[in-house]
DNA sequence: TATGAATGAGTTTTCATTCAT
DNA sequence: GATGAATGAAAACTCATTCAT
């Protein structure tokens, strides 16, 4: 029981020191004893969780892409509107952009690795496309503007990088009104009037 | 003259292959013989006009974010009408991503490195300091949309971000049209009417 | 214990290994892999142990001034007669050298170098001005012939160069007795009467 | 005409900035760039002049060992008195310290190195033999103390060694009279009686 | 199971030497 | 002859990974 607990909490240790490493100093700025230093665990401790620094990242990875596409689907109001899908999506993309920033910079930062494996990929092309069938849904519907759907997901998806970067300095702050005036605007871009 | 054409031309071949690596793998990721190698030159050659690597980055750097800069405030319509300046803006940002897609790649992949210095920084900071006047300016004479100037740069500049990623992996091409198209979605995002 | 005796031993084995080479073939002379090949250790376990090659000289360095100043400074009969004292100065010196040629010859070829910190620096002042001192003070009664004190220090401590070096190449023996009537020609060298 | 000035003054000139180098950081502590810059010719032109690193440091050191032992050996009072001979020595030995301490420095520093070539260490030996033979006649005549004719030539050499460090750093000055007293306190070593 | 000392391959950097001009 | 840009072998140093405890 405490084992297993204990086992888990290592691991959990090590996947949190990971994350804040990798998204400040990037994937090959980060050492492995700097993640067993924060994670406070032996530097052998990490091998018995990941098989190498390249599964690390993997597992962080694919990990976070998971819970990222998560909190996209789940609730996803399937059949309705799009204006009203289009505010599930913006609501629960910049929803977790706010609590998570540092998992977001973390994605954008390593995205195009090419320590990435295929199933990393995977779990990065399967929100991205989630995201593009929504967008196609809508331009079907004649909600949408008819441009190529990629430009349009850049529309929706670019601007949180910069803004990422910002939160993480603390150089901005994003209030719930803000967020919506922002849904407004990208909704103006992107509607088809 | 042959000499100095030759020293330049190491120097080029040099910031030219460092570009495209570090683009690539990023800075940590890659290695002086990598670079001494794509540039054929040898691994000393690189020191005789560069004191260290990041000496190499902060040159390559500095001297992107300067070119970028003045494409953009070159022949800047000032004094001219919002609508006016934006598109200037819109289209010097692009035609410049467009035609440097490395470049711009890099800049986003760097911008955060500790290992930029001071004048890297403030080169950086220059360009964004130009396009936040503007979009100012814009608000000022009521012809954009009253939110957080930073949040509105991001709208600009972000989606940007994943399509340079999608032209450098040729999934995507930019036509005159489509950035037209572009230009117009992002104006309805931006402006106050 | 054991983990303790091994980590000592490396530890020794590196700085012994570091003495035999740097006494022969002096700092920059000697690389790091000829120390870890010697010491048969990993080349990166020297720098388990010292932060970088200049910390290893000087940790070097001060340690067997250390040791050299406290053999001179052991047992030393303070209070007695100038003679007295002179003896034991000789003796312990000469003592020294004998046991410990190899140290003595890396003292006498680092003592200048630039890469020698604070701390060197101090214990090599230290040594000399204790010899300096006792060497005062005999003048002060009277004993010592009138000269400066740089002066007569190095008449009993520079002969020790050349020697240590024929000492070293197995030129030269020193038996007691002849290290007795060496010291009675340094006496009569440096005695006022 | 100029020409061969020229190139004597080129040469000399290189020679001149080995010895101060060489005598400042040792042998392996100093660059060829290092020498070429002091010595204000391109670093090419060393290997006009001399084929290699260990070329020009034994040419330094024999032309050094050739000039001091000249010094030491012209006009030298063969078939005289033993303490004129002896005074003779002692002089020429400080008065070319004084000269040239830097010279004497570098003799010091490099005298053991593993690049000297036979030449070099003949031209060493040779001067080292002239002292030798010097002490060796004394003793003869019962002049000279029966001891060990190299622990000797040290009581007489060996004291030069500090004190060419403290004059090349300015802490000693040797005046006329010093030296004398100091010859003074080394032929009552030195001397039988 | 957890550790962290030890390793050596790989990285950045230096420098003796060459050679085209 | 003189130069100094160019080179690459070798140096100092780092770090992912292993393994004895």
């Amino acid at each position: 029981m405490t084992e297993t607990i204990k086992k888990v909490n290592k691991k959990e240790a090590i996947l949190k020191a990971a994350l804040q490493l990798f998204s400040q100093r990037s994937f090959y700025g980060t050492t492995m004893p700097d993640i067993s230093t924060l994670a406070d665990v032996g530097a052998g401790t990490i091998y018995r969780y990941f098989t190498s620094k390249e599964a690390l990242v993997n597992a962080l990875f694919f990990r976070i892409m998971t819970e990222f596409d998560q909190r996209l689907e789940s609730d996803f109001p399937n059949g309705m509107d799009t204006r009203i899908q289009f505010h599930h999506l913006f609501q629960s993309l910049w929803g977790y952009v706010v609590d998570n920033t540092q998992a977001f910079v973390f994605i954008n930062l390593h995205d195009e690795g090419k320590y990435l494996d295929e199933r990393s990929h995977a779990s990065f092309d399967k929100l991205w496309n989630f995201i593009t069938t929504i967008i196609d849904k809508g331009q079907q519907r004649g909600d949408v503007v008819d441009l190529d759907p990629k430009s349009i997901v850049s529309l929706v998806y670019g601007p949180l990088i910069p803004i990422s970067k910002l939160l993480i300095n603390h150089k901005y702050t994003a209030s719930k009104d803000f967020v919506y005036a922002l849904e407004e605007a990208t909704w103006r871009a992107v509607s088809s009037k």
